[in-house]
RNA sequence: GCCGGGGUGGCGGAAUUGGUAGACGCGCCGGACUCAAAAUCCGGUUUGGGUGACCAAGUGAGGGUUCGAUUCCCUCCCCCGGCACCA
């Protein structure tokens, strides 16, 4: 721990910070404006829940985005940074239970505390633009945009599998099933079939895979994560028919190549045909329902095993004519595809593991390119490869066997895409949400709200007690009329997922105050966001269902841009002791204590500076007290050189030897400072150079008057440089300085060319490839010269034999090897 | 299982296009200041050898391409992330 030195330091960041703070907000800043002229540039945090308490991820995300934001601004960008919160929510709900408050009183509670920690970090948002997901004010729009989809055919209502808690009567999320019960009853979950409300984002599956190409401002992971989330495979679609006459069997394979191989069909369990037969056989009846109970969690499936049973059913082949039999199994899906495959094998691991299981028989038609062909022993063979075996189509290449297979069986065949990405089911049989617009009449069925009589308001004194939603039984929020034919009708008591209050409010930013509509022309203007910032959790659902919810906006005739984040900077989770920072593990680090005990700037800074903001980041405290130590020292020199400082302009001219070499230092720094910063986006290397300057700084004695004049335009720079990270403590600088104005508006430095010119370089000399010395050289000096240098040079020539030198290999202002042979090489 | 990212000093990390490996910070060691300590400042700090200038080895392991490899290729080991009976 570092104490307190009033003598020889007085850098009291709660001063200076308060101080600052207060001056950007009387000069309100950081209000964007639609008016200004200059190119507009939207940086976007993810918002937080609002659970009370920022936490270190927080503190780490929005600390990126400021600087990005401030950045920005400098460089003469009109920049919007707004913020909000994400306050519907299942812990509301709890929270409430638990203090004997209301989920509303309880979340505008904690919004306030967590506005006021933003602030004292120092974040520049327009807080006018302010975003509050529970308020009708925002989710009116919503609701608005939900019928005009319904409207559309792009939302719809189906009956779909949930986790039921029996006990409390509920419905549950995944994460709310532990081991199988209901974490609060522990009652054991049971599946159950509701009907629900979904959003049609498979209607937009194709673009939303092939806009991920466009969108170069994305780390390329979760480009692949989402492509792999919407999963694109193009097939075939082949019927088959039953010998029993009971019509066909549609299968979906993205191998119609091996259709020669084809020893058996399988039904996933839930395959309409399989509910028939189940009233028949006992044995399917048993199978399926054991089949039932392992669909809670699919990730926990893991390895298990192939099972199924025979229908007694079978189909004909329908290029051979023999019969094939049906199995239903445990290993096929019903959400994919057409719930039904064709079992091919000798050439797919899952229906190789089911015939051998049930010894049913292995046909290979595939040969290799190679020509090897399988021996009885290695009988499965998953690539493609030259079709044997197989009647027409054999001799074929695969893609060719699966051109002349869909000819061969004309309309029994068909070649389709398929996905796995799935509608969204928007549904939540909760209270704290956003109710979905909609009213349930006896006479019209369902009906949606009419535009002028949104938004549907969730009404906010209602008993909770942890079981089913209240508005279930409240008679004011449920009885209504019929938006249609006027009669008494029911209210929709679902709510909306909240993952649909976060798909849209990045545009609402935009035209936060728009009372008339869901946007306005401020819209066009701010959006696409430049930059969008948030952690790698959302890689797939949040910002997937964003893209969408801008197509659908687009589509509306609301916006022009077909994307809605232009780059995306995921970062990295922050971690204590290795691991990521939890309760459970007791390893949380409080930012308001860091706060309170270093400053917001001493917080910002080691945040920044410890890795880069991908990468996760290892908190550590004696790292925090060197971020403290480095803005000390910076606060010491600027306030004790005052002598060695002189105003006035620079002339590079005049200045020493060692002035000279500070100057070119300065200018260097700015060049590579502005490309870590504002297009590597790498903060940490940023402030190490700075660092290494800030020493070079410290170290230099001026001689002379323009040396002064340097020292002073030093101190300026670094204050400027500095800014975006450490806003409060370069503020105050700047002003000690005698800086005019403030520096959070002041330009960001230039580097000057005159600087960065370079006379003589040292070019470092290898023989062999093994680093021997260096030499001085002119910038332009010729390599005959430079060979006759180094020949000339004992302590370089002494590793070489002139007669031996068997190549010279220059690279211009780097390197020089000297390949000699004769003696041993190395390396 | 498949796909992707990674493995560099005691630690966090740097090396931007194949061209000086270890920037910057932390820690540690030594010194200055001090009655003493803290803070601060100065010096050192990859490993091995040498008083030293220097020499050798070295970026998970092994091989390859190259004048030259942390960087490119192949094989293997380990860690992290994503996806998954997806036909």
């Amino acid at each position: 721990m570092i104490t307190e030195d009033r003598l020889s330091d007085c850098y009291d960041p709660g001063k200076i910070e308060s101080w600052a703070q207060t001056r950007w907000r009387e000069a309100r800043i950081f209000e964007a404006h639609e008016s200004d002229p200059r190119p507009s540039y939207y940086v976007l945090s993810m918002f937080p829940y609002p659970s009370g308490r920022l936490h270190m991820g927080h503190v780490r995300n929005y600390t990126i985005g400021d600087v990005i934001a401030r950045y920005h601004r400098m460089r003469g960008e009109s920049v919007l940074q707004p913020m909000g919160f994400d306050a519907f929510g299942l812990p509301a709900e709890n929270a409430a239970i638990q203090n004997q408050t209301s989920p509303r009183d309880w979340t505008e509670t904690n919004i306030a505390a967590m506005k006021l920690q933003l602030d004292r970090l120092g974040f520049g948002y327009d807080w006018r633009r302010e975003i509050v997901t529970c308020r009708p004010d925002y989710y009116r729009f919503e609701q608005w945009l939900f019928t005009e989809l319904y409207r559309k055919g792009l939302a719809y209502r189906e009956r779909a599998w949930v986790n039921w808690d029996p006990v409390d009567q509920t419905v549950l999320a995944n994460e709310q099933v532990i081991d199988g019960r209901g974490w609060r009853s522990g009652a054991p979950v049971e599946r159950r079939e509701i009907e629900q409300w979904f959003v049609r984002i498979t209607a937009y599956a194709e673009e939303l895979l092939s806009g991920l190409d466009g969108l170069t401002g994305w780390p390329e992971e979760v480009k692949r994560m989402q492509r792999n989330w919407i999963g694109r495979s193009s097939g075939i679609e082949i019927d088959f028919e039953r010998l029993d006459g009971g019509g066909t069997i549609r299968v979906f394979t993205t191998r119609a190549d091996t259709l020669y191989g084809v020893t058996y069909l399988a039904l996933a369990p839930e395959h309409p045909i399989v509910r028939d037969l189940m009233e028949r056989d006992l044995e399917i009846q048993t199978f399926v329902e054991s089949m039932r109970q392992r669909e809670t969690r699919e990730a926990a499936l893991e390895t298990q095993e192939k099972k199924g049973v025979p229908t007694g059913l079978c189909v004909r082949h329908p290029l051979t004519g023999e019969a094939l039999p049906i199995w239903v199994a445990s290993f096929v899906v019903m959400t994919y595809g057409t719930g039904a495959i064709m079992a091919v094998p000798a050439h797919d691991l899952r229906d190789h593991e089911f015939a051998k299981r049930y010894g049913l028989p292995i046909r290979p038609v595939i040969r290799g390119a190679l020509g090897e062909s399988s021996d009885g022993s290695e009988t499965l063979r998953t690539e493609e490869g030259i079709v044997v075996d197989s009647g027409p189509l054999s001799g074929l290449s695969s893609p060719e066997a699966r051109e002349r297979v869909l000819e061969l069986l004309g309309d029994r065949a068909r070649a389709v895409v398929s996905y796995r990405l799935r509608d969204w089911g928007v549904s939540r049989q909760r209270y704290w949400g956003c109710p979905i617009p909609m009213v349930h009449c006896p006479d019209c069925g369902i009906v949606p709200v009419r535009a002028e009589d949104l938004p549907v308001v969730l009404p906010e004194t209602v008993r909770l007690n942890g079981v089913q939603s209240p508005l279930i039984t409240l008679d004011s929020f449920r009885k209504t009329t019929c938006p249609h034919c006027g009669r008494p009708a029911l209210r929709e008591t679902d709510t909306f997922d909240t993952f649909f209050e976060s798909s849209w409010y990045y545009a609402r930013f935009a035209s936060y105050d728009c009372a008339e509509a869901i946007l306005d022309e401020r819209a066009r203007h701010w959006l696409p966001v430049s930059q969008y910032i948030g952690g790698i959790e959302h890689a797939v659902l949040h910002l997937l269902y964003a893209r969408f919810f801008h197509k659908l906006l687009r589509d509306l005739g609301w916006l022009d841009s077909d994307e809605p984040f232009m780059r995306l900077l995921s970062q990295g989770m922050v971690l204590k002791d290795g691991a990521k920072m939890s309760k459970s593990k007791g390893n949380v680090v409080d930012p308001e204590a860091i706060i309170e005990h270093y400053g917001a700037d001493t917080a910002r800074l080691f945040m920044m500076f410890a890795a880069p903001p991908e990468q996760s980041l290892e908190w550590s405290e004696q790292g925090v007290e060197g971020a403290l130590r480095f803005i000390r020292r910076l606060w010491r020199q600027v306030h004790e050189r005052g002598a060695e400082c002189e105003t006035g302009v620079l002339d590079p001219a005049a200045l020493s030897q060692a002035g000279v070499a500070l100057w070119r230092q300065l200018h260097e720094t700015i060049s590579q400072v502005d490309t870590d910063v504002g297009i590597r986006q790498t903060f940490n290397t940023a402030i190490a150079k700075v660092m290494a300057f800030t020493n070079a700084l410290a170290r230099f004695k001026p001689q002379n008057h323009a040396d002064r004049v340097l020292v002073k335009e030093a101190l300026t720079t670094l204050v400027h440089l500095l800014h975006p990270i450490v806003p409060h403590v370069t503020e105050s600088l700047w002003e000690s300085l005698g800086g005019q104005g403030l520096l959070a508006l002041r330009p960001w430095p230039v580097a000057d060319p005159r600087a960065l010119e370079r006379e003589e370089i040292e070019l470092v000399i290898q023989v062999n490839g093994r680093r021997r010395g260096s030499l001085w050289v002119r910038a332009d000096e010729d390599e005959r010269s430079i060979r006759a240098r180094v020949l000339a040079d004992p302590a370089l020539s002494r590793f070489i034999d002139p007669s031996q030198v068997e190549r010279w290999v220059l690279v211009p202002g780097r390197v020089v090897n000297v390949v000699v042979g004769g003696e041993r090489r190395s390396g």
